[in-house]
DNA sequence: CCCTGATTCGC
DNA sequence: GCGAATCAGG
């Protein structure tokens, strides 16, 4: 049966009311527990007390306290070690039972000391002169900004210094694009242009061809439009 | 063995 | 998104 709205609702309310996940899945009918447990957990419902989940009951109840409960005093606390501690453990629950986790232990590393310390790279543009600039929520400066004391025009690097840039086009050089825009030597082509065409002769020869005949044209190649998949 | 909730993962 | 299978503690 569908989750409907009136189910989710008396979900909620047995859920939050502190029923079981059985006594819930009963009460509501044609859902097992697990179906209830799943659906509170992607309704994003308060996890509530779990036998499994809190094994910090080691250093509250004191009493009686097993070898087991004193080989582990954090382990499960480390957010880094427990995911590999807890499988190293599925693995070993099924040949031996309670005294593996020594073992266990031996598997995992004591954890040296891991990265407590985010390095968090901070991205920051380059200014003028080179100083850094703050990033929006930055509070203080990350670097004594100290500018240079006049800006000098950078030179070209030497493989595009005696190519024809964007800024070079004229009306009267040939702007045929050499090479791919985005790549590094992209420029134009720069000769003088065959007057009255954007290009020079060459590459008006290339960009302007005469018309064949109808019967003699090869079909345009219809392209697919891309289904939409989602 | 029952109970519990949490998590995983194929559908 | 769903929930059976599974895990794991009480």
């Amino acid at each position: 049966m569908a989750w409907t709205e009136e189910r989710i609702e008396q979900l909620k309310k047995l859920w939050e009311a502190g029923d079981t996940a059985s006594q819930i899945a009963e009460k509501l009918g044609d859902v097992s527990r697990n179906a209830v447990i799943g659906k509170a957990h992607r309704l994003g419902l308060q996890a509530r007390p779990s036998p499994v989940k809190n094994s910090d009951h080691a250093e509250a109840a004191d009493h009686g306290h097993k070898e087991k409960e004193e080989a582990t005093p954090s382990v499960s606390k480390n957010p880094t070690v427990a995911p590999v501690v807890n499988e190293a453990r599925k693995e070993l629950h099924k040949k031996e039972t309670v005294k593996s986790v020594k073992a266990v232990e031996a598997v995992a590393p004591p954890a040296v000391a891991e990265k407590k310390t985010e390095p968090a790279p901070v991205i920051r543009s380059i200014g003028p002169g080179g100083f850094q600039r703050q990033v929006p929520g930055e509070q203080t400066a990350p670097i004594p900004p100290a500018p240079p004391r006049r800006l000098v025009p950078a030179k070209p690097s030497p493989e595009i210094a005696d190519k024809t840039s964007l800024l070079d086009l004229t009306d009267r050089i040939c702007r045929w694009p050499m090479g791919h825009p985005g790549e590094p030597d992209f420029h134009f082509c720069g000769k003088p242009v065959n007057p009255g065409f954007p290009y020079c002769l060459e590459h008006c020869s290339v960009a302007y061809q005469a018309q064949l005949p109808r019967r003699d044209r090869r079909p345009t190649p219809t392209i697919p439009f891309p289904r939409n998949r989602s």
